[in-house]
Formats: C-alpha cells, sequence, structure tokens
DNA sequence: CCTACCGATCGGTAGG
DNA sequence: CCTACCGATCGGTAGG
C-alpha cells in the first residue's frame, strides 16, 4: 500500500497556495505527518512530483475535452460541453488546474517544453473545432487560434479565484461560461435545447 | 542619482522570467552589475521591491481605466476604451502585469491583502460601467461583477503568453480585444465610429 | 520510516 | 559600493 498518491495530494494543495519554491519538503512531510527524508521512499524528486502533477492535469483536461466533444454531433453543442467541461475541471481540480497554469516556469526542461508543446496541442483542438464552425457557418472567428486561447485564458482565470462558498454556484458557473464561449464565438444558435443531446 | 529604478526594472524581468522565490538578490546584483550587499544601498528589501512593483502596477491599471472612460460618453465605446487600455497594459507593461496576476502568493501580509483589494476594486470600476450600460439597455449582462472578472482574466492571459514577434501585431490584438469585451456583452451596437471621438 | 548529516544557497548585516 | 560573514533553510543522502 503505496502512500504516494497521498503525498502527492498535500504537494498539490501546498504548491497551489504557497507555489512550488515557497513551500518545501519538510511542510509536504509535515501535511502527510512523515519526516522529510522519509518522502524519498515514494517519491523520486520534488521536482518529478511537480511534473506529475503537472502532465496529469494536462492529460485530464485533453481527455475531458475529447469525450466531451464525443457527447454531440452538432457543432455549436460541442463548444459548449467543452467551455463546460473546462469549467468543470478548473472548479473540480482546481489547485491542479491552477498550478498547471502558473508554474511552468518552475518546470525544469525538457519538462517545460514537453509541457508547453501538450498545453499548446489542447488549444489547437479548440481551435479546429472553431473552425469547423466557421466552415458550417455557424460560428465567427476571424482568428480561430486566438480566440482557442481566448476562451482558454478565461476559464483557466476561475482557478484562481473561485471558492466553493462564493457567490455563484458551480452549476450558474458552468452554464455561465457555456453560454459565454458561444457568444465570443458570435454563434447564431444560443438557446440550448434541453434533453435533446 | 539613484540606481533603484534600474535595480526594480531588472527585478521585474527577473521575478517575470523565474518567479519571485526562484529568483535571487544575487541575480538581481549581476543584471545590474553590482554584488548582492550593494543592493542594499538603494532598496529596502527583496520583499519590498515587490511590493512596490505590484502596487505601481495596479496604480497604472487603474488610472489606464479611468482616463480611457474620460474619452468619450457613450457607454459602449467607455467599455471598448477600456478593453483596449487594458490590452495596452499586458502588452506594453507585460513583466509587470504578469508578476501582478502570479506573485500575490509571494507577497506578505498585510500588503497581500491590501493588494487583493485594490485588485478587487479595479473589477468593481468595470462591474460599474457594465451596470451602468444595462441600466441603458445597450449591454446585457446578468452578471456584472461575473462579466467582469472575465474580461480581466482574460485579457490578462495576454500577459502569460504574447511575444512582440508572434503572429498578431499589437494593433490587431488591441482592436481584437476590444471587440470581444463588447460581444461578452452582447451589445447591441459593435461597429467603431471612426473619427468620432 | 527515522536520526544524523551533507554541501549549497538564501536574504541580509557589519564595517569600512 | 565592496569584502567578509551571519544564521537559517534548502533538497537530498547515508545508513540503518
Amino acid at each position: 500500500m503505496s502512500r504516494s498518491p497521498e503525498i502527492q495530494a498535500a504537494a498539490v494543495r501546498l504548491f497551489y497556495e504557497h507555489g512550488y519554491n515557497a513551500c518545501s519538503m519538510k511542510d509536504i512531510a509535515r501535511v502527510v505527518g512523515m519526516t522529510p527524508p522519509s518522502l524519498y521512499n515514494y517519491i523520486d524528486s520534488k521536482q518529478k512530483l511537480l511534473r506529475d502533477i503537472m502532465f496529469e492535469g494536462i492529460g485530464l483536461l485533453t481527455a475531458d475535452f475529447d469525450s466531451a466533444v464525443a457527447k454531440s454531433d452538432d457543432v455549436i453543442e460541442q463548444l459548449r460541453l467543452a467551455a463546460e467541461a473546462l469549467t468543470w475541471h478548473n472548479i473540480h481540480r482546481q489547485t491542479q488546474a491552477y498550478v498547471n497554469t502558473v508554474e511552468i516556469p518552475s518546470l525544469e526542461e525538457p519538462a517545460r517544453s514537453q509541457l508547453i508543446q501538450r498545453r499548446r496541442a489542447y488549444v489547437r483542438r479548440w481551435a479546429s473545432l472553431i473552425e469547423r464552425g466557421v466552415a458550417e457557418g455557424v460560428v465567427t472567428a476571424p482568428e480561430p487560434m486566438l480566440i482557442a486561447f481566448n476562451i482558454v485564458d478565461l476559464i483557466a482565470g476561475l482557478a484562481r479565484w473561485y471558492q466553493p462558498t462564493g457567490r455563484w454556484s458551480e452549476d450558474a458557473l458552468i452554464e455561465h461560461y457555456g453560454q459565454l464561449a458561444l457568444h465570443m464565438l458570435q454563434c447564431r444558435q444560443l438557446v440550448r435545447q434541453h434533453g435533446n443531446i
């Protein structure tokens, strides 16, 4: 029975709260109830811990996007579902999502370049979907890659300030960002067709 | 003739590139051509350096907002001008803008709480302007404060990935974000009236 | 999973 | 603006 998931969970939270460089192995050890040297029976290094967190995050994000798009054949609906999935990710995996956008400079090469590449591939998935909407004439987007960056930046912001006890509920935010993405793309058909998918 | 502006400029750049906690006074000293102890003839502490950078940044941002809004009496035009000013800020003061959004956890209390408060006041300025648009019936925004956060998050993203040599010019980005903000607010009148202000 | 310990580096001070 | 130096802390290892 390995305790490495527990250690990783503690690390994500501490990286989220204080930043990678501002939190020490001693801090992580305290949270899981060990001495710092004991951690090394379960993990390789602090850097590897960060790497695992970040690559797992982008992997989950990409998988979420694909399964959201697979839920419909209508481009508009796919865009909305993808935006909702991204919102869900930034709420339910908030610490991981935040670390992923903010700790890229803390990642050592070659991992940093690899992660940037994977993040870019994620944005390109968005751009492709948008381009399909443009081709079908239901979306207006002179610069699909730029607006893809915009949508991702916009929703990523949520991980910075979201609080479960805040004034907007999870459901309201998911609905909000889904609609907002469509407004940004100046979609023709904006009304959700409930129970229709 | 004080060299402290030079030191601050070096610090902003290094904080931007590596993060506050990952860069040392030795790094800053090297850039300005001193030894680390010599820096302390011009600055108080590393923490004070960060504090000055961040409060100056939010001060500039707020002033930019106010002078943008003062340029027109039309709400739609004011919203566009404010979005353009924010875009300009994230391009021309990119390092400072990036540090401002990312190094909040590195700021020690009570400065951190004060900065968060000032950032919130900035977003509230946006929300008030949006509310005025709603009152006039030219803007659709069920949650003015939420959409204000969204616009700020969206444009702040620019400071993370903008490159002067990239595929979108400064002018194109300013125009783009100005229009995009209006789309997010579902504005009635979208066409710019040139030479009209 | 611990104690004991490593070399390196940190922000900052003393004193000139 | 420098040399010399401070205590504290860092990530990580040895050895059990």
